[in-house]
DNA sequence: GTCTATAATCCGATAGAC
DNA sequence: GTCTATCGGATTATAGAC
């Protein structure tokens, strides 16, 4: 039967609702409209709009840092910056709603949610660091050690320019036209 | 005499206000009095609060744009990648307020000022895609052909999610650092 | 051109029934 | 656990004096 989990039905509710009107427009009669429960339900499930949404977010980066793991199983090093790229950019294709407001609200310091934000982020800056380094350590380059997480953040901001520029604007492209235009400057 | 300009402050009053607040946590009240103004002047002088967003965030798209253009003048198309990507950091550091509210505005389609934003956006994701061909081209490389506004989008997004992460997380590092990372991987 | 004062609206959160 | 009804506060925009 199907059992219906409460929380996860607002948390998806809040990402559409966010996507159309952004976080601040997404009020919270409308997200209990969206996920078709009543308003009084969204502060038994949670204690607060930014609850909501840190919850959304925070599970957005998780997820990311999932698919990247997943990915790098069983891969050489070689072919792991190829790997985890195209697993970000399918996990962001699969929720645009979701990565457009991830994107939104990566840099932003004001929230109440910032810190822990930044952990979620920094946790997917270092595997992306961690996936350069290792590939340029099998390449015999002895600068390896060099690359830091600025080099991570500069992949993941590469990718998620490039993935958003791909589905907002420029549909008409393969995934695989994405990934060399990325990693050709690799 | 130090002549104003109210449109001016008016402007960057809003950034200031904004980097703290966010855009909708920015009241038309803080930014008057973050302005020196009153909130009638805001009115008289902008038609909505969204009009002065509009123009902050397209002013500052025009002005990375501007920043692009110099860098490129008298310098071979072999450097030029580097040259651009340095007037980018020192840009989006000349105003890292802005910097931040650009990169959250930049993925959103919900706004009032989305097409106008895309336009600006657009300008520059270009200017990035031909640097990057004609450097390729001078190199003897017969793909420079294959270079396309996809690979521009993620040199955008490897610039802002690095010279963020710096500004913002990592702030001991110098510039040349930031660079090579950035292009290291290039 | 800039100001003060006010109008009209909207939203997050809570209380309490079932 | 979910619902309805409502409160209190904040916000954008306008009107009109100077």
């Amino acid at each position: 039967m199907a059992r219906v989990n409460t929380k996860q039905l607002i948390r998806d509710a809040a990402v559409r609702v966010a996507a159309e009107h952004g976080i601040s427009g997404a009020s919270m009669d409308q997200i209990a409209e969206a996920a078709g429960v009543a308003k009084g339900s969204l502060y038994y499930n949670f204690a607060s709009k930014d609850a909501i949404f840190e919850a959304v977010i925070q599970g957005g980066f998780e997820h990311l840092a999932e698919a990247i793991d997943t990915a790098r199983v069983g891969v050489a090093p070689a072919d792991a910056p190829r790997a985890v790229a195209g697993a970000t950019l399918e996990t962001l294709r699969g929720n645009l709603d979701l990565a457009k407001l991830m994107a939104s609200e990566v840099f932003r310091t004001d929230r109440p949610w910032a810190s822990a934000m930044d952990l979620a982020r920094s946790s997917v800056v270092v595997r992306f660091r961690d996936v350069l380094r290792e590939a340029r350590r099998v390449a015999g380059d002895p600068t390896a050690d060099e690359v830091t997480e600025i080099a991570g953040a500069a992949f993941f901001g590469a990718l998620a320019g490039a993935c958003l520029d791909w589905l907002l604007f420029r549909q008409d492209q393969s995934m695989e036209q994405v990934l060399d235009q990325v990693l050709r400057a690799h």
